[in-house]
RNA sequence: GCUGAUGUAGCUCAGUAGGUAGAGCGCAUCCUUGGUAAGGAUGAGGUCGCCGGUUCGAAUCCGGCCAUCAGCUCCA
């Protein structure tokens, strides 16, 4: 038996016993048990409990969880039919739901542990409780989950427990654990003065000053790369009357995430009470309240002609620019790239960090083609990304998502549409080299999905390219053609960071906080020895600012240890410290970050020399040494 | 939105039989004039997330709200 084999035949075993111990505990009347699979790090098990467990009930389930095991139970497997499981399985709605959900005639199979406990699972299993007594778990958490993944359905409590063959590996895990908590950018974001946020505006952070400049190399870097490949930035409004989203169709799919200002029909003559106002649309009838409203207040109405939302994608008013004038097929591809702030609402408890921000921005596209140029555009797009997540040094994979039923446009377009990204895919990743799902696409058409795998193996979605029939048909586009009739362009839209937001928060934790040179925020801290040092000192950052290169400095009369604290502690990738033997000789003493040798007498110019050569390239690695030319 | 948890000085955190708050770092001032990660002394700084309740008295107990975190669901 592999490992896997092995991982997966004791976490399923480990999954059955967590079930039983909390029926024992909870009175098997009492606890509807759902499902309970194993997951990379151990298992869970979902349960419906007459009350809601906490971190002080994990002791006793473990607990008991071990006394079960040292029962030393056999563990038997039954083969049955469908009434037969129905008939073992009565009261236990879950489970009664998974059996008849099953294919007619299909065999089912039961696992007995002891006499007193069942599940339905497929197996394999242990042959007997004494057998994971060697294991290592430990209970992670209990969070919600929903019955089937629908929110509309049960709220169950999920029991997460981590489990490994031994004491070791799970000690092991727990550390790989820790490694990410210690490159948790939110972590690094206030260490570093990256930025923060208040709550005030939550989901909006504020960027620091040094964030900032992170932040605007990276936009330097995209816009640099786009223009080399014929891109031209637009900037459109951040908010529009609701005229312009009832034609992009956000007013009727997508106001629930919308930051609104709504318009003022008036205000108040008197005092007044309005009976039954919902709290929330989507709450249903059952619960309302009273709400009063003083003479003088005013009277919003988000149905007035004036009410106004935030954008929370670019492309309405992409569409609105590219309607400006008339134009010809000659002109094709147009590609509008902007980089405007966004807002989206989201649900309470859907924030986290960067990665999940209500504001943000998006390197965004949108390029409006002849169904002709899909492919030669798309392969393009892709080559962007190629370079841009190289430069980062993570690799990626691709997902296509392909027509669902409820699609929009005529069905040849679909087909031709699909066939032209799968033949890219094909090309650039060979058959099979990249996922499809079935359709997963969006209404409006096909889309690929770029995913980014980063330092710790987490993979993340960052690049999207979507095909779009249905904008253009819904703000009228068209495109005079050679025989001089009028066509629908297609829009493609892309994003490769995604947003800017969470892919700096990507990259935090993928550099765990020490960015490449091009990136750092400040990439060169000087370090005067004593205050007379400071006119050469300044001469150094003149001499690197003039190159364009980050530099920051500290000319206060302190120890010199503790400028050379700060600018380790802020992860500069260059310190060069400056004293009396320097200023003599005009060079620096550079002490590269991550590496205890300094470099000793480096002429000054072979600083600007390195530092130009790493801002070039964009490279990943740090000069250690003074180049030979 | 759901489940669990958290919210004390700028930061990291102590502080419960309920009696109006502490440390380290940081900051300010002074001393130290220094060659690669914390020199020394003194000092300032807190409506204990917000609102309400219980109590003679609440950081501490109870309720509501807000924000944040780990997940679920959804997503860039």
């Amino acid at each position: 038996m592999d490992r896997e084999q092995f991982l997966s035949l004791y976490r399923h075993s480990l999954a059955h016993i967590l079930a039983k111990a909390v029926m024992e505990i909870f009175g098997r009347d009492n606890v509807q048990i759902a499902i309970g699979p194993q997951i990379a790090d151990g298992m869970y098990y979902d349960f419906l409990l007459p009350r809601n467990l906490s971190t002080e009930d994990f002791p006793e389930i473990e607990a008991k969880m071990k006394e079960i095991m040292k029962r030393k139970e056999p563990w038997t497997v039954k083969e049955v039919t469908r009434d037969e499981a129905l008939e073992i399985f009565r009261g236990q709605k879950y489970k009664e739901e998974l059996i008849n959900d099953l294919p007619e005639g299909e065999k089912l199979t039961v696992y007995y542990t002891g006499d007193d406990f069942v599940d339905l699972c497929r197996g394999p299993h242990v042959e007997n409780s004494a057998e994971l007594l060697s294991v290592a778990y430990k209970i992670r958490s209990v969070s919600g989950a929903y019955w089937r993944g629908d929110e509309k359905r049960d709220s169950l409590q999920r029991v997460y427990v981590y489990a490994f063959p031994d004491q070791q590996q799970l000690k092991a895990h727990l550390n790989l654990i820790r490694e990410a908590q210690e490159r948790d950018h939110k972590k690094l974001g206030k260490e570093l003065e990256l930025f923060m946020f208040d709550e005030t505006a939550p989901g909006m952070p504020y960027w620091l000053p040094r964030g900032w400049k992170l932040y605007q190399t990276l936009l330097a870097y995209s816009r640099k790369l786009q223009e080399k490949h014929g891109y031209t930035e637009i900037s459109a409004p951040l908010i529009n009357k609701k005229k312009l989203w009832q034609i992009s169709g956000h007013w009727a799919h997508y106001q629930n995430n919308m930051f609104m200002v709504p318009g003022v029909a008036g205000f108040m003559a008197a005092d007044a009470e309005i009976p039954g106002v919902l709290e929330n649309l989507q709450d249903g009838l059952d619960e309302t309240a009273d709400v009063k409203l003083v003479a003088g207040s005013p009277v919003f109405n988000r149905d007035a002609e004036d009410t106004m939302g935030a954008k929370p994608m670019n492309c309405p008013n992409a569409m609105m620019t590219y309607r400006r004038t008339v134009h010809s097929y000659k002109e094709l591809p147009i590609r509008y790239s902007e980089y405007d702030v966004l807002h989206r609402k989201e649900k309470s408890g859907q924030m986290n960090g960067l990665f999940r921000v209500q504001e943000f921005r998006q390197d965004d596209d949108h390029t409006f083609v002849m169904e002709s140029q899909i492919e030669d555009e798309i392969a393009d797009i892709i080559s962007i990304a190629d370079e841009i997540y190289a430069t980062f040094g993570v690799t990626y994979r691709a997902e296509l998502s392909t027509r669902p039923e409820d699609f929009m446009g005529d069905i040849e377009s679909w087909n031709r549409a699909e066939a032209a990204l799968k033949k890219i895919l094909d090309d650039k990743y060979g058959e099979g080299g990249y996922e499809v799902n079935e359709g997963d696409g969006a209404f409006y058409g096909p889309k690929i999905d770029l995913q980014i795998k980063d330092a710790l193996g987490r993979e993340w979605q960052c690049g999207t390219i979507q095909l779009d029939f249905q904008l253009p048909h819904n703000f009228g586009l068209t495109y005079v053609t050679p025989e001089g009739g009028q066509e629908m362009p297609i829009v493609i839209h892309r994003a490769l960071y995604g947003s800017l937001e969470r892919f700096i928060g990507i990259i935090i934790e993928n550099f765990k906080g020490a960015f490449p040179f091009w990136l750092s925020p400040y990439q060169v801290c000087v370090v005067p020895i004593r205050p007379e040092h400071n006119d050469y000192a300044k001469k150094v950052v003149e001499r690197l600012e003039d190159e364009g290169i980050r530099v920051e400095v500290d000319y206060a009369d302190k120890n010199m240890n503790e400028k050379i604290k700060f600018a380790k502690t802020m992860k500069d990738p260059y310190i060069v410290v400056v004293g009396d033997k320097e200023a003599a000789d005009e060079t620096v003493a550079i002490t590269v970050r991550g590496q205890k040798q300094q470099l000793h007498n480096v002429p000054l110019e072979t600083l600007v020399k390195m530092c130009n050569r790493m801002n070039a390239s964009h490279s990943l690695e740090l000069l250690a040494q003074a180049p030979e030319d």
